[in-house]
RNA sequence: UGACCCGUGGUGUAAUUGGCAACACGUCUGAUUUUGGUUCAGAAGAGUCCAAGUUCGAGCCUUGGCGGGUCAACCA
């Protein structure tokens, strides 16, 4: 808390400190958070949520979560559960205050009403692409509808009329009456409501009319009392329509301190990914994905299924911070988060994941033997485990090079190396296959180095990890990598689209073996040392247990190996 | 050629009443290490899009450019 305060505020933080300090609704903090449930929610949403929920917090305030739901035809109760889901795993509660725009229609077509009575809206009878093709464009003015001053009664009359289903979809649409030659394309009569014969996922049957996003965004944060509006960049033309709206729908006479703002802030961007729910959709739909919560996938319950934790996901909304510059961040900053917070918790174990023999010779047949193996060299507290080791052993074949370089620390013919809790061996044979493929080595192991140290004070440079070929426990290991090849997926050369740029090696499927540890093990992080974190995907179920990887850890090696 | 918004190391975010441009990620050294992980110590990297102005002093204020973004769904 104390470390919080002496840290500097973004600009939002900023100005409720500004509104706090006037004595701006009554010192009371208010926020939601209003996704529309028509897909998953993706992490661009998780620094919203982290945003809204964590400024409630932070003033002591409170926030609401509230689904935009005034579109049938594309939402659906499914999108609504995962978001809930998502949200609470996230850590944040909204407690009893979860809305839905669907809840505010009958006093939303109250107002719609009123502005009829005020001669502010109308019933416009052009066609849709009439209603486009007279909107003029930025620089050229609008042209009036015909339809636009119509009687206050006739209006009335026709409004009802749609609203009773006398109007089949699309043949009228209301209309503010503001002003066609504004410089603001959302001020030229924009659509208030429209005509659409389906059914939604909360109010059934009852409407045919659904009023559009301007119409019910501001007056819903109105009904709830919500005094900081905040949502993206994309909005800020609309501001001056959220405020129209408003001003001409409060009669109340402490209005001022109801009144809602809106504050813009700067969307989420990530490179190595899409951030549009329309394209996570069509990855979705098309398969090139495994669903919404594909591991691959920027969604939060992808990255759940990665492994990611919440702590860690907050951490990075933190770390991203909040402007109104448009930003691409580096996903690196998004996997160092998780590296950060798996560090500190995660068990460790041993596995390999992509085997080559060791035999150690002078090892007794049949023999094995118990060693104490550390949990979590960052938490003492977790204790220690025995790992069995044998004569029959797999190492990483990347840990073995016939023809080392100079800074090839591991194991190479004649190279003495640690493997991890057990012996120093030594590789004293290299055996290949006819294609001339190492497939096993032979090695002996120095008796005296039980658990990893040797009585005469010998180092070693390297040490591997490993594990006993007899007692391993075979699993599925799904290794991920970014979805796209190109930072910017949307860099694209002429006819291609973003699924050209996909990296068509995203995910490898191989069999690892990991210490018997494993079968009784409950966590569903690990860290498999000197490979990465891995997440135990319960949702796959087979015989072998299934990991995801969800980070590699840092590799050094890796950098100087390229050169 | 309209309106609105935004330009600070490679990336992201700071710099409170104008006062030595800071922090994080990344990069590079070195130390420690039974994970080439972690940790620790250090370094490089921007003179703040450009120009003029105000000022003792401008990233911050003013003006003019330049560059980028958003807006013309009966989507949100």
């Amino acid at each position: 808390m104390s470390s919080e305060e002496n840290k500097s505020l973004n600009f939002i933080e900023a100005m409720i400190e500004e509104d706090l300090k006037s004595g701006k609704h009554n010192g009371r903090i208010q926020t939601r958070f209003p996704p529309e449930p028509n897909g998953y929610l993706h992490i661009g949403h998780a620094k919203s949520i982290c945003l809204n929920f964590g400024l409630a917090k932070k003033y002591n305030g409170k926030c609401n979560l509230r689904f935009d739901d005034t579109n049938p035809v594309k939402e659906d109760v499914e999108y609504v559960d995962s978001i809930k889901e998502d949200i609470r795993w996230l850590g944040f509660e909204w407690e009893d205050r979860e809305y839905f725009a669907s809840d505010y229609f009958d006093q939303l077509y109250e107002w719609a009403k009123l502005l009829v009575k005020k001669g502010l809206a109308y019933v416009d009878e052009s066609s849709a692409d009439e209603v486009a093709a007279t909107r003029g464009t930025p620089t050229v003015p609008g042209k009036e509808s015909p339809f636009r001053n119509r009687p206050v009664e006739e209006n009335l009359d026709l409004l009802e009329r749609m609203k009773s289903g006398e109007f089949p979809d699309g043949s009228r649409v209301l209309r503010a009456k503001i002003d066609m030659a504004s410089p603001n394309m959302h001020m030229r009569d924009p659509v208030m409501y429209r005509i659409k014969h389906a059914h939604h996922h909360r109010t059934g049957n009852k409407w045919c009319i659904y009023p559009m996003y301007d119409f019910a965004h501001g007056q819903s944060d109105f009904i709830e009392g919500i005094t900081h509006s905040l949502c993206t960049l994309e909005f800020e033309v609309h501001r001056p329509l959220y405020d129209w709206f408003l001003d001409n729908i409060i009669e109340d006479s402490d209005v001022n301190a109801k009144r809602t703002h809106q504050t813009e802030f700067a969307r989420l961007n990530m490179n190595y990914t899409v951030m549009s729910k329309r394209l996570l959709l069509q990855l979705v739909k098309e398969n090139h994905v495994d669903g919404w919560d594909d591991p691959r996938m920027p969604t939060i319950s992808g990255l759940r299924r990665r492994g990611y934790t919440p702590e860690s996901v907050r951490n990075f909304a933190e770390r991203v911070g909040v402007a109104k510059r448009e930003n691409t961040i580096d996903v690196g900053l998004l996997e160092h988060c998780v590296r950060e917070d798996l560090n500190k918790s995660s068990q460790r174990i041993m596995g390999v994941i992509n085997p080559l023999k060791v035999t150690i010779e002078n090892y007794p047949e049949g023999k094995s033997e118990d060693l104490d193996a550390v949990n979590n060299p960052e938490d003492e507290n977790m204790g220690t485990r025995k790992v069995p080791f044998s004569r029959n052993l797999f190492i990483e074949q990347d840990d073995f090079m016939e023809e080392p370089p100079k800074k090839f620390f591991r194991l190479a013919p004649g190279s003495e190396v640690r493997l991890r809790y057990a012996y120093f061996i030594t590789c004293k044979k290299v055996v290949k296959n006819e294609n001339g493929e190492v497939v096993e080595l032979i090695c002996t192991y120095d008796p005296e180095s039980k658990g990893g140290n040797s009585p005469d004070g010998r180092k070693v440079k390297g040490t591997l990890h490993w594990v006993s070929a007899e007692h391993a426990v075979e699993s599925e290991i799904r290794l991920y990598d970014r979805l796209f090849e190109k930072e910017n997926p949307y860099d694209t050369k002429e006819g291609e689209t973003f699924l050209d740029n996909m990296n068509k090696d995203s995910l490898k499927i191989v069999t690892g073996y990991i210490e018997p540890f494993i079968k009784d093990a409950t966590m569903n992080h690990y860290q498999f040392e000197r490979l990465g974190y891995f997440y135990r995907d319960r949702k796959i179920t087979g015989e072998k247990p299934v990991f995801n990887r969800t980070a590699t850890l840092r590799d050094s090696w890796a950098k100087i190996a390229k050169q």
